[in-house]
RNA sequence: GCCCAGAUAGCUCAGUCGGUAGAGCAACGCAUUCGUAAUGCGUAGGUCGUGGGUUCGAUUCCCACUCUGGGCUCCA
């Protein structure tokens, strides 16, 4: 028996003998990888670990401990998971189940329009865990679509999916992506089968076995519309998540908890920044106290750096005559998502969706000449837009809100430096907030749905592009994803916990301009169409705040913080010391308290903590003699006997070093 | 809007197989005056989300609505 060569990625080659596996190849170069393999590229295909190697592939193999590898371990896991499902619920139809970012999900149709209830995910994992424990193999066949029609008889969603496939081929049409993941874009259907039982349509690769498995957990069930569409059947979807060892799930399961412990629905109402009374209705928040001096705090530094920036500020009204909205396109395109129409006056009136044709009204208020561009017009103007009952969450969706929104008109020689200071106008705001890793997406036109020249658009796309290469910047390009009206870059943040989060949009717009027929004076002295920019650095201060939120866990920074430094007594009799302390403070403009001595100076200290208060100051005997203070800061030591000045000036020099690193100065 | 789950004191939650409810924390009062993460005792606090139905009787069972949560869809 002769040998056959294989390629490693690392350039290395390997003989083995002939027939051999790439588990066969896993195993000659070691344990551990044969332990942490579960799929591999064989020639750039990606297949199972008992496919057969020949002379010349070039092999990598795939572990367990990659994103590819979990990828391949959540899908099997779906697998597991259906399974269990048709056992326990007999006449159960399975559609699909793919992995997704951390898990996999599987969506049933059970008999007679039945539902999953957080019991029956107990059940179902019991019986995944036993599944597992028979090791299983996934056993891969190939099947002609009519034999593949044969198999699925009684599964009429895969059925639907066969038909599918055959209907693209005969349009010669690859079949849509979301098929293609189940069963494969070739002439052939693929499946895998698990037992005599359980067989399920899928292009693979898979484990060779169950017993691969095991590190996963079924986390929620929800309902969700067979192929997304609203009109089709409503099936019931199960959630679960799966890794390649315990402690990988564990660590998941944790981040999942941190998260928690940071929603900021919670840590709201803990620190009564916020409610959302039910009396007001649902997506509409009210300000506390605390929680309005932190929002306006950040909408104070938005103005400052906006009125460094170079905008103008305006006001508009939260009502508009429908003519506007008609006039800017709104009513045919976002009705929808408007509030209904007031009539008064005889005629009819909306809450604004959006600030932008208000902008466009000042604009065009009078003659305009190139001089006065590029026109910055900002205002932090609150908007109404009627979101599904389904999709509020919390400040992240909610129906009234504030965008810090400005439309800058430019001609379109501007246009290309106008976005590249914008990036580094954004940039520099969100980083004053902690965030300091973004990511760029770049929306391209859809050409079903466009208005403005094709060398606009080329030319608008190129602007957005260069300035995102100019400054360096790595980005992804969205194609289609553009509004009808032009181009556009969306960033997004990093948060302390790594998660992603959508805020800035820059958008350009040849649209509004042209509707409102808008025009300046140029040094031709001819009469010209400006461009539009719109753009939103929080997008919703609203949402901002939230997101912000949960950035910091609800401990904002020093110059943030609603209450920045409680003063605690030691005992009644320092109660006069300390209030002269936190007026000393309030002078210095610390935002200050005093705690009075009725609780335990423990019991005070640990409530203060709870708060998560940047300093703590404890006065006594001490304290009153020499006039100094026992420093306590969030996060660090105690320190005894600090002079008060000596606090004060360390206090608002920290302050001031943080708004002027904020201010970008 | 759709599927599922939920709504009990300010907060977190227990409870009533139908006979109008209980804890911890918070609040308030009294005592304690204390040097860095919970002092003790006591008091008050609830039309059990809203409206209807069944019932001798509903917080509990049923229906509708409102709001909330997890998803789906949508997001200018």
């Amino acid at each position: 028996m002769s040998n056959i060569t294989i390629s490693l990625p690392d350039g290395s080659e390997r003989e083995l003998p002939e027939e051999s596996t790439v588990l066969d190849l896993a195993a000659s170069i070691g344990s551990g990888l044969r332990k942490a393999a579960v799929a591999a590229t064989v020639d750039g295909r990606d297949v199972d670990l008992g496919t057969v190697l020949h002379d010349g592939n070039e092999v990598s193999i795939v572990t367990n401990d990659t994103e590819a590898g979990r990828h391949v371990l959540r899908h099997s896991t779906a697998h597991v998971l259906a399974q269990a499902v048709t056992q326990l619920f007999p006449g159960a139809k399975f559609t699909i189940g793919p992995a997704i970012e951390n898990g996999f999900y599987y969506d049933f149709e059970l008999p007679d329009g039945g539902t999953f209830s957080e019991a029956d995910l107990e059940a179902i994992e019991a019986k995944m865990r036993e599944i597992v424990k028979e090791n299983q193999p996934f056993m891969r066949s190939e099947h002609s679509l009519d034999d593949a029609k044969e198999i699925f008889a009684d599964q009429p969603y895969k059925v639907e999916m066969i038909e599918r496939v055959e209907a693209a081929q005969q349009d010669g049409d690859a079949a849509d992506a979301e098929d293609a993941g189940e069963v494969g874009d070739g002439s052939t259907i693929s499946a895998y089968r698990n037992t005599d039982a359980f067989i399920d349509m899928c292009v693979g690769p898979h484990v060779p076995s169950t017993g691969k498995l095991g590190f996963f957990k079924l986390q929620r069930v929800s309902g969700a519309y067979w192929r997304g569409n609203e009109k089709g059947p409503m099936l019931q979807r199960i959630y679960g998540t799966a890794w390649e060892s315990k402690q990988a799930l564990q660590a998941h399961l944790q981040q999942l908890e941190e998260a928690l412990k940071r929603d900021h629905r919670k840590l709201a109402v803990e620190q009564d920044l916020l409610s959302f009374p039910s009396q007001l209705g649902g997506g509409l928040a009210v300000w506390h106290p605390k929680g309005a001096t932190i929002r306006k705090l950040i909408e104070d530094y938005s103005r400052q750096r906006h009125e460094h920036g170079g905008y103008e500020f305006v006001y508009t009204p939260h009502l508009a005559n429908a003519k506007l909205f008609e006039t800017s396109g709104h009513l045919d395109f976002y009705a929808d998502g408007m509030y209904p129409p007031m009539e008064m006056d005889n005629g009819t009136y909306y809450p604004k969706p959006m600030n932008c044709p208000m902008h466009c009204l000042i604009f065009d208020s009078r003659q305009r000449s190139y001089r006065e561009l590029p026109l910055r017009l900002f205002e932090l103007g609150t908007v109404y837009r009627y979101e599904r009952a389904g999709t509020l969450h919390g400040l992240l969706r909610i129906r009234g809100f504030t965008m810090d929104d400005s439309h800058i008109y430019c001609s379109e020689e501007q246009l290309a430096d106008e976005i590249s200071s914008l990036i580094s106008f954004v940039l520099s705001v969100l980083g004053a907030f902690g965030f300091d890793e973004f990511t760029f997406n770049l929306s391209t036109k859809d050409p079903d749905k466009s208005v403005g020249s094709a060398e606009i658009w080329d030319r608008a796309t190129e602007a957005l592009r260069s300035a995102l290469v100019g400054q360096g910047l790595d980005y992804s390009v969205k194609e289609g994803d553009a509004a009808f009206y032009g181009p556009k870059i969306d960033i997004h943040v990093r948060d302390a916990i790594g998660r992603s989060w959508q805020l800035s949009t820059i958008q350009v717009d040849f649209n509004l301009p042209e509707r409102f027929d808008l025009e300046f004076v140029g040094a031709d002295n001819n009469r010209h169409r400006p461009i539009m920019l719109h753009r939103a650095l929080f997008g919703s201060v609203e949402r901002f705040f939230g997101v912000l939120l949960e950035h910091y866990a609800g401990a904002f920074p020093t110059w943030l913080a609603p209450v920045q430094v409680r003063v605690l007594p030691v005992a009644v009799a320092h109660e006069d010391y300390a209030a002269d302390v936190a007026a000393q403070l309030r002078e210095a403009g610390a935002r200050v308290e005093v705690a009075a001595a009725d609780d335990g100076l423990g019991k005070r200290i640990r409530t203060a903590k709870m708060d998560k208060l940047p300093y703590v100051l404890v006065v006594g005997d001490d304290d009153t003699a020499a006039k100094t203070v026992g420093v306590n800061p969030r996060g660090g030591d105690v320190e005894r006997d600090v002079p008060l000045d000596e606090f004060i000036g360390r206090f608002t020099s920290e302050v001031a070093d943080a708004e002027s690193a904020a201010l970008g100065s």
